[in-house]
DNA sequence: CTGAAAGCGCTTACAG
DNA sequence: CTGAAAGCGCTTACAG
């Protein structure tokens, strides 16, 4: 018997009771061949009796890295911030899943667009790189890129993967999708396609599922319209208006292109309140394929992001980052999911 | 002009650059007020300039503290994994803000209910206590919340409040929930509404929604039937297999209670394909009120859960008690979400 | 296979 | 108001 350790247990005090010296202790613990088999076991025993555990600050400070990725999400200032887009709530569950797998930790935090965020995790050591997550305006955070960059901080971004970008993008195919979605709606007779969303060099993303958009209704002949083209950004209530703006501008349309299923499920709403009927008066498409997406009625015809697939691709490429290994860009293909909202019944 | 600095900076290269001793740096960023305001501002300044950040890992050893909390989150295993709870991503949405607001970093981590989660992470130092959230088998974890609080962890729990329960817990007032919307259901002339979710003291939330419901039946001298109950746990598949299961008992019911909303949509589901006409036939409600459910068709009525005050509540909670202040279990007020599904159009 | 020593980068009594 | 010293609990060369 041996007097209680008070306070937490340390590598110290399992020494004390096993009899060996503390470098000892810590050896066996991370499983070093270099110990004795008996020690090790004698070791082990009394830690786990005391219920011990490496102190991660202590290991941290000495090995000079954390074992720990930040999940940096930016939005856009929203005035309700209880929401937040379903899509990267979906992306934080597999982004969760594929750390755990790799035994890091993950440490998430909300930013606004505008503020200081920086590489101030990294660079104070709480993490040892960094995933950037967010739709928002492009342009305002590429300066910050550009300054991570430059500081040799480990991150990855999802987005739109475009040339002479700053630092390592993972993104869906959201040109391609565009391209394909609008092909399906052409193919179901729809000849007069409004699209909603930014398309602008602000929205990347955005941008490049409308010049798929575009590319589609090339095509077959046919130019995009500029006055079939509303701004939204991803949210009901933006999509809602875009849709409204839509329907007062007094042009005709057969189907809508949403750049976002949240802009098209605002739409769906405004047509339904104005009594037109979905798909046959106009077919509504949107981008995501978010839960629910499927629930609506009619259920969503959308452009499926593989949000697993893209959550152990970020963690993977950030890991082969910090360890010096280099990594590409690169793109995820895309499918479509075809429900009701665009098709006959 | 000065060699620069290989690596990242630390407070001795601006200790040298300012040509003061490091403690006085490390005082001087820490706003002690026992710093020359000027040597202040000259620290200040180098440390911007430098781009220096604190090294967690050495404050926290130091300090013996972590400016972090935890958030675990322990789900039933299910067979689809990407899919998680709407109602906890919320959760984690006002967790994430309120631990910004009070300045703390938040590790998140997804557990089985099986595995060993205990107080690892308040253990290692990573985290200064823990959130525990989630639906699950309530007598599983039991036995482990014990051990937390022997150990004396510091974790606050979301989930049922009852006496007798290891630790604090904080959760919305299910008794009442439950209550409330069975009322609603017998003022709109429904008389024999079905219960679907377990009952049972593995799953105290939907228990003590349960028992409003029983209580609700009673004030109509009504008793609760066991051939309306039929188990099930949160989720859409779990819902659809519990409202086939009632349909197939072949008893007659006029409204279904889901102890939670994605069981309601299940059962909205089941509904739709057996030819049901909601709420005409049968009136469906749920609890927890999820983005989803003012999506479907018809609306769900539902018990809205008041998220956001129930982030800022456990964050505060948890402070407290890291702060050795005492901290009472609580209850949460809920109010009800009418829509379509329970009312006469 | 094991121990003595150094050091990661801070913070905080202790002197002055 | 500032500095010299100690120490948080580990890990890792360096000897033996």
């Amino acid at each position: 018997m041996t007097a209680p350790i008070k306070g937490k247990a340390t590598s110290l005090d399992i020494a004390h009771l096993a009899g060996v010296s503390q470098p000892t202790v810590s050896r066996a613990l991370r499983g070093s061949p270099m110990v004795n088999e008996e020690t090790r076991k004698r070791i082990q025993a009394i830690a786990e009796q005391l219920n011990y555990k490496v102190d991660k600050n202590a290991s941290n400070l000495r090995r000079q890295h954390s074992g720990t990725i930040a999940l940096l999400f930016f939005e856009d200032p929203t005035p309700d911030d209880s929401q937040i887009n379903p899509f990267f709530l979906s992306m934080l569950g597999s982004i969760t899943r594929a750390c755990a797998l790799q035994s890091y930790d993950l440490l998430i935090s909300f930013q606004q667009l505008s503020t200081n965020w920086q590489a101030d995790y990294e660079d104070s050591n709480k993490a040892d790189g960094l995933i950037l997550l967010g739709y928002g305006d492009y342009l305002q955070a590429q300066s910050r890129l550009e300054q991570l960059v430059q500081q040799g901080t480990h991150f990855v971004r999802w987005g739109a993967v475009l040339p002479g970008q700053p630092g390592v993008s993972i993104g869906c195919d959201n040109y391609q999708g565009g391209r394909d979605i609008t092909v399906h709606l052409l193919e179901q007779g729809r000849r007069q396609i409004a699209f909603l969303g930014d398309a602008s060099n602000h929205y990347p993303e955005f941008f490049e599922r409308y010049r798929g958009y575009e590319a589609a209704l090339q095509g077959i002949g046919q130019a995009a319209q500029p006055s079939l083209q509303v701004d939204a950004i991803t949210s009901e209530q933006s999509g809602y208006e875009a849709a409204m703006e839509l329907l007062q501008r007094k042009v005709g349309f057969d189907a809508i292109f949403a750049a976002s299923d949240l802009i098209a499920i605002g739409a769906l709403k405004a047509l339904h309140e104005q009594g037109l009927r979905v798909p046959a008066d106009v077919a509504v498409v949107g981008f995501d394929d978010i839960p629910l997406a499927s629930f609506v009625n009619p259920g969503l015809s959308t452009v499926q992001q593989d949000t697993k697939l893209a959550g152990t691709i970020l963690v993977e490429s950030l890991l082969k980052l910090i360890n010096g290994e280099p990594v590409e860009s690169r793109t995820i293909p895309v499918k479509l999911a075809l429900r009701g909202s665009s098709r006959a019944a």
